[in-house]
DNA sequence: ATCAAGATTACCT
DNA sequence: GGTAATCTTGATA
C-alpha cells in the first residue's frame, strides 16, 4: 500500500467554494506527543469576507482574524460560547479574508483518545461513536485542537491533510450554513451523501 | 470601562 | 422543542 501524499500550498491557495468541495473525503492529521489523530473530513462550510456577512473577516482585519487574510494552507482557530474551539482552513490568496469550517470528521486513527479527550473519561465506544466528531466544536475537542493551534502552517508536520481521490458528485451535498443569522441563503455547507458522521439538523 | 453577540453543545421538559 | 453554560472579541464611550 502506498502512502498518501500529504497536500501542499497549492490545493489551498485557490477559490475557496472549490477547495471546500475538494476537502471532502480528504484526511485530516494531527500528531500528539507522538501519536497520530486522523480521520475523513465529512461537513465542511465555506466562508468569504468579501461578500459574505456571516464570514469573520466581512468587516475587515482584526486580531482575531488576521490569519484567515494570509494565502491558503493555515489552520484558524476561534473560540465561541464561552465554550468551544472551531477549526477553519484558511484558503485562497493573500488578503482574501476566506476560510472553510470543518464540521464533521469522520474518525480513522486515535479514537480512543478522541474519546477519552470528549469525555474526561473511558467510554464504550460503540455507544458514542457518532457522537465524537460530528460537530465543530467536538471535532476540536476531539483533536484536541485549541488557542494554541491558531495560526498553524498545514505544510508542516503537526497538523496536515492527506491526498485522497477526488469524490464524485454524486456523493456530494450542497446546502446552507447553519447556526448562522447573516447571509442564511448561501449554498456554502457542503457535505458526503449518506455519511453517518455528518452534523444534525 | 462596559456590553452585546456569538460559524455550539448538552441537558432539560 | 427550549435554554443554560461560559468567556472572548470587537464595538462603543
Amino acid at each position: 500500500m502506498n502512502t498518501p501524499t500529504k497536500l501542499g500550498k497549492e490545493f489551498y491557495t485557490r477559490n475557496t467554494v472549490t477547495v471546500a468541495k475538494e476537502l471532502l473525503g480528504k484526511i485530516f492529521v494531527k500528531k500528539e506527543n507522538g501519536i497520530y489523530l486522523s480521520g475523513k473530513i465529512v461537513e465542511v462550510e465555506a466562508y468569504d469576507g468579501a461578500t459574505d456577512e456571516a464570514a469573520h473577516t466581512f468587516g475587515g482585519m482584526t486580531e482575531r482574524n488576521k490569519i484567515m487574510f494570509n494565502d491558503g494552507g493555515y489552520l484558524y482557530v476561534y473560540f465561541t460560547y464561552g465554550v468551544h474551539f472551531c477549526c477553519n482552513i484558511v484558503t485562497d490568496k493573500q488578503g482574501s479574508g476566506t476560510a472553510i469550517l470543518i464540521r464533521a470528521i469522520e474518525p480513522l486513527e486515535g479514537i480512543e483518545y478522541m474519546a477519552k479527550k470528549r469525555y474526561g473519561k473511558k467510554i464504550k465506544i460503540e455507544k458514542e461513536k457518532f457522537n465524537l466528531t460530528n460537530g465543530p466544536g467536538k471535532v476540536c475537542q476531539a483533536f484536541n485542537i485549541n488557542r494554541k493551534h491558531y495560526g498553524i502552517d498545514l505544510t508542516g508536520d503537526s497538523i496536515f491533510l492527506l491526498e485522497q481521490p477526488k469524490l464524485k458528485k454524486s456523493e456530494i451535498v450542497i446546502s446552507h450554513r447553519i447556526g448562522i443569522r447573516k447571509s442564511v441563503d448561501l449554498p456554502w455547507r457542503f457535505y458526503i451523501k449518506d455519511n453517518p458522521f455528518v452534523s444534525k439538523r
